[in-house]
RNA sequence: GCUGUCAUAGCUCAGGGGUAGAGCACCUCAUUGGUAAUGAGGAGGUCGAGGGUUCAAUUCCCUCUGACAGCACCA
């Protein structure tokens, strides 16, 4: 006698066990219709499954934005389905729900091509439309194996025998195909609908692992309706617009090459932002209290054994040798040996800690080919990196400084939101257990004081130490991972530093590597996303153009120009032998936030007719006020 | 690194076994204009590199390099 409490708080009592379907028609002919799945004390069900305690059912509906992953999933098996059906000897192996839409993993000799998606796809509609019912059946765990392995399914096969003993083996039926699946589904094929694309082919090894099988991947999206698919295409053609590596060529700001593979070649434009996000990072930083270094680029192998890296990151490094000299070089991939050096030189009293050393620090890695993307992971970067040393007692209050420097630097950049994820001791790890609960204590009450919460990412701290991982939201709502604070005990000991304490006998220091945009080149890679090319202007490259109408106004423009540089401003000129029309068009397009108009008139009563990116409105004002109005406007942040 | 796709003028792209085309940008000339394209003309390419097949390769095949997407990687 199930008492089943539905979400408005009514019960209604049942003679029996009785299926989502039954209850959903007892309720109304509407909910019958539209149910498509129901939550059972918040386990999510198949309508078809009994109950037969009291329990609380709500029904999940197309409405309900949880419809999604159930939609998601059942076109996954609806593509497996349509592929085993158009392409025989197809393996499959798992085909989840994923954010926007699905995706399933196949084997077969001959990968998949985007040429076969077309057909795929058609075929899919064709079993949507059949409109076969999904049915869950249980089957004994040998039955099952025996079952997938006699079809030549030998990955799902192995996925059965992985199951834990006592997990029941559930397969989903839809007409006359089958897959193995935990589940729920919704009714019947149907109910997907049409708002689903196939977008994409692409490998990926069996359970993640690159010892395993390539296997061939289709990638779709799945909606509840034509709407959202086209919100979401559409979102995908904004995120295209924005794309750096378009808008970077566009406005010509760098380029890369094959003959420098993942460096970048800033030019003039892209430089001038590259130079102002340092000097804004150059100023913060002296503000906070550090001091800023410079250290080599190629140091002795010996100082990389010592470090740890050779044996940890040699993978990594590009390496240098010389003809006349038996000597082996690295190009660095980190500062932090270069700075405890640093340290190193000379006897330290523990009065200098927390020593905090800055370095704009140029790095090379050898990142993986398929890694790099544009400007964002490139093999030649620069960081806002630093080192602080300290003493343990330091730790908290170090975090907190950094942490509002933090704040404030990502709030001047325009990153109202970002998050903060905590790692912590990961398996294997250098240090005593002891170490470890001190620096995480340290750690998170520090994040305590400075008001920050974060998640928990457990056992991804690095080797030496915790770390917190800061992470931005942009306009359109993507995650960037820049910031990064970690604590290490153990780089100071391999590397012997020491300071002297107060009783006059030698310590080590704590280490604390840190950084906030992380590398220029990725953060100017997200500051252009973010934007769309539309900077703030204190980071415009091109603050201000200056466009004449007729050639009798060119040495007016000039003179306006000249005016405007002297206040400080970035200008260019638009005298060429073009219509105003057209000079407007090119520079609008050019995304230059501010143009001033000169013609005989302004020439004349020396005022300039001020035009902003994206309005039509012209506003006349002396010379003066314009060149007072932009300066005041581009004032870099920290300088208001 | 792995799988797939791709590489043609500065950019965006078309073409296709008989040594190449458009638009924009560029240059020249005319035009001197009032807020998102003035007109005319011109120049510009070893079709990513190397090899093979062929009478003939930019086109077909192989290798390499690079880019793009995903996977793996990202102390």
């Amino acid at each position: 006698m199930p008492a089943i409490t539905l979400p408005d708080g009514s019960v209604r009592d049942y003679p029996g066990a009785v299926t989502g379907t039954m209850i959903a028609a007892s309720i109304g002919p509407g909910l019958a219709r539209a149910a498509l799945a129901m939550e059972v004390d918040g386990a999510l069900m198949d309508l078809s499954r009994e109950i037969e305690t009291d329990s609380h059912v709500r029904f999940i509906t197309r409405k309900d934005a949880a419809a999604l992953p159930l939609i998601r999933h059942d076109a996954a098996h609806v593509m497996a389905e349509a592929v085993q059906a158009l392409y025989p000897g197809t393996q499959v192996t798992i085909g989840p729900a994923i954010e926007n839409g699905f995706y399933y993993d196949f084997f077969r000799n001959d990968p998949f091509t985007p040429d076969d998606l077309p057909a795929i796809e058609a075929k899919m509609r064709e079993i949507i439309a059949a409109n076969a019912p999904f049915t869950r059946e249980v089957w004994p765990r040998d039955a099952a194996i025996g079952f997938f392995e006699a079809r030549g399914e030998r990955f799902k096969a192995e996925l059965i025998r992985d199951l834990p003993d006592g997990e029941a083996i559930t397969v989903y039926r839809q007409g006359e195909w089958l897959d193995l699946c935990r589940g729920p589904h919704m009714r019947a094929t149907g109910d997907i609908g049409p708002a689903f694309k196939l977008m994409k082919v692409a490998g990926a090894y069996w359970r993640g692992d690159h010892r395993n099988p390539m296997l061939s991947r289709i990638y779709g999206t799945a909606w509840r309706d034509q709407k959202e698919l086209d919100a979401h295409l559409h979102q995908l053609e904004e995120a295209e617009r924005r794309d750096h590596r378009k808008l970077g060529r566009q406005m010509d700001l760098f380029h890369m090459q094959d003959e420098a593979v993942g460096s970048v070649f800033w030019h003039e434009k892209g430089w001038r932002l590259y130079r102002t996000v340092e000097s804004y990072m150059r100023r913060r930083q002296e503000q906070f209290g550090y001091r800023e270094v410079r250290t080599p680029q190629l140091l002795d192998r010996a100082l990389w054994e010592k470090s740890g890296h050779w044996e940890n990151f040699r993978a990594n490094m590009f390496i240098a040798e010389v003809e006349d000299e038996d000597k082996i070089l690295a190009l660095k991939p980190m500062n932090c040996p270069c700075h405890v050096e640093i340290f190193k030189h000379g006897l330290r009293s523990y009065r200098e800690l927390p020593l905090r050393m800055a370095e704009f620090g140029a790095c090379h890695r050898y990142e993986p080919s398929g890694a790099l993307h544009g400007i964002m992971r490139v093999r030649a970067f620069t960081q806002d990196d630093a080192h602080i040393f300290c003493t343990e007692d330091q730790i908290a209050s170090e975090t907190v400084r950094f942490v509002d420097m933090l704040r404030l630097v990502y709030a001047d950049f325009g990153f109202a939101e970002f998050t903060v994820k905590f790692s912590d001791r990961p398996t294997p790890r250098a240090g005593s257990d002891d170490v470890w609960d001190r620096a995480e204590a340290a750690l998170q009450s520090a994040c305590a004081q400075a008001g920050v919460s974060y998640a928990l990412n457990p056992g991804e701290g690095a080797f030496y130490g915790p770390k917190l991982e800061f992470v931005l939201r942009d306009a359109i709502g993507r995650d960037w991972q820049c910031g990064t604070f970690q604590v290490d005990f153990v780089l100071p000991e391999r590397l012997d530093a020491s300071y002297i304490t107060p009783e006059s006998s030698r310590a080590r220091p704590v280490m604390l590597h840190r950084a906030i945009v992380g590398s220029f080149e990725r953060f100017i890679g997200i500051l252009i996303e973010n934007c769309a090319g539309r900077f703030p202007l204190w980071l415009a490259p091109t603050q201000v153009a200056v466009a004449s109408i007729v050639t009798d106004a060119n040495d007016y423009a000039e003179t306006v120009a000249a005016n405007l540089k002297s206040a400080g401003l970035s200008v260019a000129t638009d005298l060429r032998n073009e219509k105003i029309n057209a000079k407007i068009r090119d520079l609008s397009l050019s995304l230059v936030p501010n143009i001033l108009v000169v013609g005989r008139r302004e020439a004349e009563q020396n005022t300039v007719a001020l035009r902003r990116l994206g309005g039509d409105a012209q506003e006349m004002l002396s010379l003066d006020e314009a060149v007072s109005i932009l300066k005041t406007e581009a004032t870099t942040p920290d300088l208001r």
